[in-house]
DNA sequence: CAACCAATTGGAATGATTCTAAGGTGCAAG
DNA sequence: CTTGCACCTTAGAATCATTCCAATTGGTTG
């Protein structure tokens, strides 16, 4: 059984709820992205999505990479100079990117630490999300 | 007296330090980021820059951030889809992204909270920086 | 002065993403 | 049902930011 099956309600149900179609193009898209994640590019979920769906266009992995977002199932990742990366996990966490391999790791965030940083803001600002995001080498 | 002029020496000093000319186009390009501190983008940059030097080029602009950026002088800032933003702010700070007026303010990063922010990386992570970015709305 | 390396320039090339127009799909009302 | 319509997908063109390239200019050093 895919991955995908075990959240197909999950994402049905997120996609209905925006009032939005489960089509077979956007469950094997979020499959994809939940099987390897390792922050992929546009271009990479492309890749792997036409393996088992040869037909698809880039267009339509953009459009359904886009839908996601706008559904919360998935947020994106930005590094200096390079294309958008995705990410299917929902829990707070902050990215680490190592310059050596290239890769880049998740790294769970503690609810009272995230309080602790929006409480840097001024009274008026309201931060609707944070993204904190580390470069540098691991070790081993 | 421009404001190029009171840090002329911190930009030349610079410069030396990493076996670099402090060229005119250089001190325009770091001049124009010190005098509005809005997180111009490399096009932005270009059309002040040509105001007072009409002859310069994008691809120069581009390559004296680039080089701007590898002296320390400058960092860079990425909002989700958007061209680089420049940021001549070298104290730690955090990026307030407005979603209402597309600006960014910066937000003091008190020393104490970075270190706390960098202790959740497990023993064998080492962050040579850290960015981190606010998304929402400034309220008034 | 000569030679050399650094820096600038304009334009071409690249890469990522968005746009557009055309065709397909499925639900809903009659 | 079956027709209409809004949603989706698709291929390819267009756009935007950035990088590359080759030629020229400029400054420094021997």
């Amino acid at each position: 059984m895919s991955i995908a099956t075990l959240q197909a309600d999950t994402l049905a149900q997120r996609l209905a709820d925006s009032g939005l179609r489960a089509t077979p193009q956007r469950g094997v898209v979020y499959d994809v992205l939940l099987r390897k994640r390792d922050h992929p590019t546009a271009d990479e979920v492309f890749a792997r999505v036409k393996a088992e769906r040869p037909t698809i266009s880039l267009a339509t992995v953009y459009n359904c990479l886009e839908t996601l977002v706008s559904c919360d199932l998935v947020r994106t990742v930005h590094f200096e100079r390079g294309p958008t990366r995705y990410c299917p996990n929902l829990r707070p966490h902050a990215h680490f990117h190592d310059e050596r391999t290239g890769k880049t790791h998740d790294i769970d965030l503690p609810p009272a630490l995230l309080e602790k940083v929006k409480s840097i803001l001024p009274e008026d600002y309201d931060a609707k999300s944070v993204e904190i995001i580390f470069r540098g080498k691991a070790r081993n």
